[in-house]
DNA sequence: TTATCCTTCCAAAACGTTTCGGATGAATCA
DNA sequence: TGATTCATCCGAAACGTTTTGGAAGGATAA
């Protein structure tokens, strides 16, 4: 293992300027500078963390706390969470330790052993709630974090987001451009803040339309494929009131509402049209639906390397102000939107 | 944060006797020793950890790398481990990060590039082959690191395993008693040490009754749903030559045989038994299989705890004799098994 | 008595890093 | 000329722990 000492005794320097001259501080010359990295990278110096944390009171350690049975959780989802988020963050030449809570822990006190153990410096926070306990507590301790999403509209701590008001106007836009008046909504779990905005979004280009919302044609469940099953059955209950267009909060949920319709023979887009927002899961293609699915787009996986530098720079303590960013949302137009032929009423299903 | 100078200040006694205090060392009076561990309660002493780590020579921490499309990762399994894992590690002391290597990396590679960067002081490592690279390379370099499983038979390393010769041998036995003599067995993929090792009690067994191994009977495969049906489909195609006795080298094997059976009418356990080994996975118990499966029982969540233990010893530099242990299996009879009623050559598919 | 051995304690060094408070010499200014 | 600034460097201290190498005192052995 080489030190800061192996290095300065090769090139007749201090410890000091070495030391300095790795941290990028002023007071080194450019050309020591350079002789120091080079010599570095050919002796491979890594710096020792413990020391460094002793010193610093820093740990180089980052972590993200998940619950045992996890919401997110479905194939393969998890993998490249834990993939994309460790690999971006030993790059930025951080440790990543995911740290899977017990059944029986509440998930604040996690957190405060893992905090108290001090041996963390900061947290990657997921799928954030309104009144996030998580958030609140981190805050309350002024420790580093980085939410995926934010609590609140605008807030003042750190996070990596998309609009998703953005996301529910474009959508339900499109489908009114398309000449839709009965709109559905198959949004998300009522607690989740980006449901929460998709809806603003959704009720925003409604009134812009002059239409009047309908509650039931927004339904708030878990974002599975049941929940797109079971929730068109329920769209398709009232046959004086089937909506001609239907907005997805995810592609799991599309794929039981493309189901249901195969099944009862319910054209689309012939009869109704189908959009969905698309954060790109594990084998799941929209392109590949049938028919193509037109979507807002803006993959999961853009937000590993985002997120690890959020957090990095907010543990090196950077003003706030470069530590929110949003993620770019595309829509794409495929196949699976045309205008209503004929009134919803008209619509007769064969069961 | 209280330090151990702050203790010795309040009892004076030097940081020397309170170190050596709170470690249990030996030259301390017992009198002194209760004074420091009061006192250390009282004032919520926590060690710091990067300054034993930096006195140490160790980090702390300790990882498992995995592929990035792991073999074992099905629904949960992933979770589990991680979970079992991190938690296990954490309440010794130490962090545990998990490490999702690139499709791209060679996977010693990534193993070089952790070790180098000096940061880790062991691996677990899982799911062994035959001629095991990742062993070889861990040998090789003297990083201390506990297997799941062994490589071969009597290895000079620390593991944790279950006696998977017995796993086999008990389970032939076990058909043999109930007056089967035409036993297949759905082992699993022919590079896993574990499943050679099952092979070798299958054909003790089966030589201790004096009945020859027919290599037809004995399929090798990835341990999935999928090899049950394939092999189950197999075994059947030789009207005269079907077995009695089926064994199923874990439990998704046995849903897929189960599944084939049912299917085709075949009677379990009427005119074929079948029996499996039960690492407990995920959403799979075999208690509520139809009909309840007869199994040897070795939850794989048994492994965690010991595996964490053993890696933290090994770090510690304690003698190999402490750092090789077994976990127990139980054989578990329910209602799968029943002796041959007729000679296999007259059980009759309805194909 | 003196020598030897425990038991119990402590001062100081060490781990590898960052940072504080200058030091040095050259260049610039009055 | 002497004073001031600037760029570049360095020694030493500090972070909190463990460990080394003894010291002090009492008990035991010769």
């Amino acid at each position: 293992m080489t030190t800061l000492r192996d290095i300065s005794r090769q090139l007749n320097l201090s410890v000091t300027q070495v030391s300095r001259a790795l941290n990028g501080h002023s007071d080194v010359s450019a050309e020591t500078r350079q002789r120091v990295m080079s010599a570095a990278k050919q002796l491979k110096y890594q710096p020792n963390l413990s020391a460094r944390k002793l010193v610093m009171g820093k740990s180089g350690i980052v972590g993200l706390v998940l619950p045992r049975v996890p919401t997110i959780l479905q194939d393969g989802l998890f993998v490249q969470i834990a993939g994309g988020l460790s690999s971006h963050f030993s790059r930025k030449g951080m440790q990543f330790v995911l740290h899977i809570a017990d059944e029986t822990d509440d998930i604040i006190d996690v957190y405060r052993r893992l905090i108290d153990s001090g041996s963390l410096d900061g947290f990657v926070v997921l799928e954030p709630v309104t009144g996030d306990q998580r958030v609140a507590y981190l805050r309350e301790r002024k420790i580093p974090f980085v939410l995926h999403g934010r609590h609140q509209t605008s807030p003042d701590y750190p996070f990596f987001d998309i609009d998703n008001e953005a996301v529910g106007y474009r959508l339900t836009r499109l489908l009114l451009d398309r000449g839709h008046r009965r709109i559905a909504f198959l949004n998300g779990h009522a607690g989740r803040t980006y449901v929460q905005q998709r809806q603003q979004g959704y009720l925003r280009a409604l009134a812009e339309a002059g239409i009047p919302a309908e509650p039931g044609l927004h339904l708030f469940d878990d974002m599975t494929e049941a929940f797109g099953l079971v929730g068109m059955v329920r769209l398709l209950d009232n046959p004086d009131r089937i909506p001609t267009g239907i907005m997805c909060g995810n592609t799991l949920i599309a794929k039981g509402v493309l189901h249901i319709l195969n099944t009862l023979k319910i054209a689309v887009p012939g009869q109704i049209s189908v959009v969905a927002h698309d954060d790109e899961l594990p084998d799941t293609h929209t392109a590949f639906f049938n028919p193509p699915l037109t979507v807002t787009y803006a993959p999961l996986e853009n937000s590993w390397q985002p997120l690890a530098e959020i957090l990095t720079d907010a543990v090196n303590g950077l003003p706030i102000a470069a530590l929110q960013r949003f993620g770019e949302v595309r829509l794409i137009e495929r196949e699976s939107v045309r205008p209503p032929k004929r009134p919803p009423s008209e619509i007769v299903t064969e069961s």
